[in-house]
Order: structure tokens, then C-alpha cells, then sequence
DNA sequence: TAAGTATGTTAAG
DNA sequence: TTAACCTACTTAC
């Protein structure tokens, strides 16, 4: 599940091993002399920056991790030692536990060189407290991109995904469409807002779930709509013809740069603008 | 139980 | 432009 929530919540998992030194190693065989160089050295720090994982090691060694599509780690309980999975990447072991992590894009040691160059083509994170829709609004306000494109575009706004871009667009009735340049400031500062705010709540919760009843969608529901007792995960994303819980307009998604769009047509003036 | 699909990016071609 | 990554969940049979 790997939005940038998902990313912040692993580097949290991590900090149970600060300080610690661990037992590296890759039964599937692709980081294998990297984890035999780092057992032993001491881990020292876990950094989130959008969907991007940092392990920092002594002496200024880093692990660099981006789940992709497949990635996933899996966290033992203390005492528990299953067999290594032939697919296992990197296999940690110490006391406090064990993880393991498998699938990922991108499993590499790093200097802190290369970790700049990273960070430097990553945009602001709405979990980075030191990060803010300031910085970016002088290109925004210039740039002819529609906004549908932009929340996905890593190196301008690091750590959203298609789920969280179908789902803050729908909740302040944004047409995915429009120009960056046409958005108002206010409505750039929202909309970082509910990135915060959204980010934040799957860190908590530890998934996507942007349906919470003190996060409804801002669009006035009419008298003749009843939301269900149970709400799903999301408002729009996969919900393809299925109702929009605002005005009961089909769900619409749409292939858009390479990846699918879902928005409610009536709730986001789709049809009054182009598509 | 099998098949299909997905919250993403990189590197090969 | 396409294949690779090779997990986990949903749906079909």
C-alpha cells in the first residue's frame, strides 16, 4: 500500500531498532554483498521523504528503498524466526525482531551524496513539517500542467499517489483538469491542507481511508442523499459507476498519463469544462 | 483454487 | 515504449 503514509509509518516501524546492530542479509540474492558489508554496523535513523525510504547506518551509510508497485515489508515478533522466503530481499534480524522486505523497486546502499541528489528531484512531502506549499507556488502559478497531473508528479509534491490525488480532488470539488496557474492560492493552501491532513490520518491508521466523518467531503450533500451506515475506504477511487455519495452522479475514471482517474463528473464540473 | 488487478518506479530496448 | 519487480487482495469458477 504504498502511498506516502505507508512510507512514514514504515520508517516509524523502523525506529524500534535505533541503536542496534543488526544481522543483514539477502536470501534472494540481489543485496547480498551490501548486507554482508553492513552487519554489524549500527542502525541509526529511518527517514521517510514521499515514498522514498532512508536507513541510515553508522559512519554515514544509507539504505535506500522505494516499494514500487510489489514492495512490502513484513515485520516478525521478537523470538519469531520463520524460515527466509527465497523472494526476501533484505532480511534484518535483532533482537527486538525481525523484518523482512520483499519485491521492492529499488534496495540500494547509498552515500550521503546520492541521498542529496535524491532528495534534490523529490518535492515537498505534506509530512515534512519543514516543507510547504509556499515554496512551490511561484512555479504553480506559472505552469500550464492541469492539477490532476501535478498531485502526482513526485518531484513537485512528494509522497501523494492515485489514491490520494483522486480522493483530494473530489473533496474540494476539483476538476482534475484545470491549469495550476488557474487554482487560486486559497485553494492551494486547502488543498496542502487536506494533503496534511489526509497523509496523516493513514499514518495513524495505518491505511487509506479518507471517508472519516470529520473529513466529509465539502460538497453539500442534498436532502434525498443517505450516506451508508458503513462507509468505504475512499469516495471515488475504484468506484467506478457506482453513485457518488454527494449527488448520486455515476463514478467516472478515465486513462489519464498513464494512470487511471476517477472523479465524480457532476461534483468536479467536469462536463462544463473539457475533458 | 485460479485468475485478474493494484495505492509505482526503474532500466532495458 | 515495454518489461520487470513478484505481494496481497478481490472476483470468478
Amino acid at each position: 500500500m504504498p502511498e506516502g503514509d505507508s512510507i512514514k509509518r514504515i520508517a516509524n516501524a523502523w525506529s524500534d531498532f535505533t541503536d542496534e546492530r543488526l544481522i543483514l542479509t539477502s536470501p534472494q540474492g540481489r543485496f547480498s554483498g551490501e548486507a554482508a558489508r553492513l552487519t554489524g554496523s549500527k542502525f541509526t535513523s529511518a527517514e521517510a521523504h514521499g515514498k522514498h525510504l532512508f536507513l541510515e547506518f553508522e559512519h554515514q551509510q544509507f539504505i535506500h528503498v522505494h516499494l514500487g508497485l510489489y514492495g512490502r515489508f513484513l515485520w516478525h515478533k521478537r523470538g519469531a524466526t520463520p524460515e527466509p522466503k527465497p523472494t526476501t530481499r533484505l532480511r534484518a534480524v535483532h533482537e527486538a525482531g525481525m523484518v523482512e522486505l520483499s519485491g521492492p523497486t529499488v534496495c540500494e546502499l547509498i552515500t550521503p551524496a546520492r541521498k542529496q541528489l535524491i532528495h534534490a528531484r523529490l518535492g515537498i512531502d505534506p509530512l515534512r513539517p519543514q516543507d510547504s506549499i509556499k515554496t512551490l507556488l511561484p512555479w504553480l502559478q506559472k505552469s500550464s500542467w492541469p492539477i490532476g497531473k501535478t498531485l502526482m508528479e513526485q518531484s513537485k509534491i512528494a509522497g501523494i499517489g492515485n489514491v490520494y490525488r483522486a480522493e483530494i480532488l473530489f473533496m474540494l470539488g476539483v476538476n482534475p483538469w484545470i491549469a495550476n496557474k488557474d487554482v487560486s492560492k486559497d485553494n492551494w493552501n486547502n488543498i496542502w491542507l487536506l494533503s496534511q491532513e489526509l497523509l496523516s490520518n493513514g499514518v495513524t491508521v495505518g491505511h487509506i481511508k479518507t471517508t472519516t466523518p470529520n473529513l466529509p467531503p465539502p460538497v453539500t450533500l442534498p436532502p434525498t442523499v443517505t450516506l451508508p451506515t458503513v462507509m468505504p475506504q475512499a469516495y471515488v477511487y475504484m468506484r467506478t459507476g457506482e453513485p457518488c455519495f454527494s449527488c448520486s452522479t455515476p463514478i467516472e475514471m478515465v486513462e489519464f498519463y498513464s494512470r487511471r482517474l476517477y472523479y465524480c463528473p457532476n461534483c468536479q464540473n467536469v462536463k462544463t469544462l473539457n475533458v
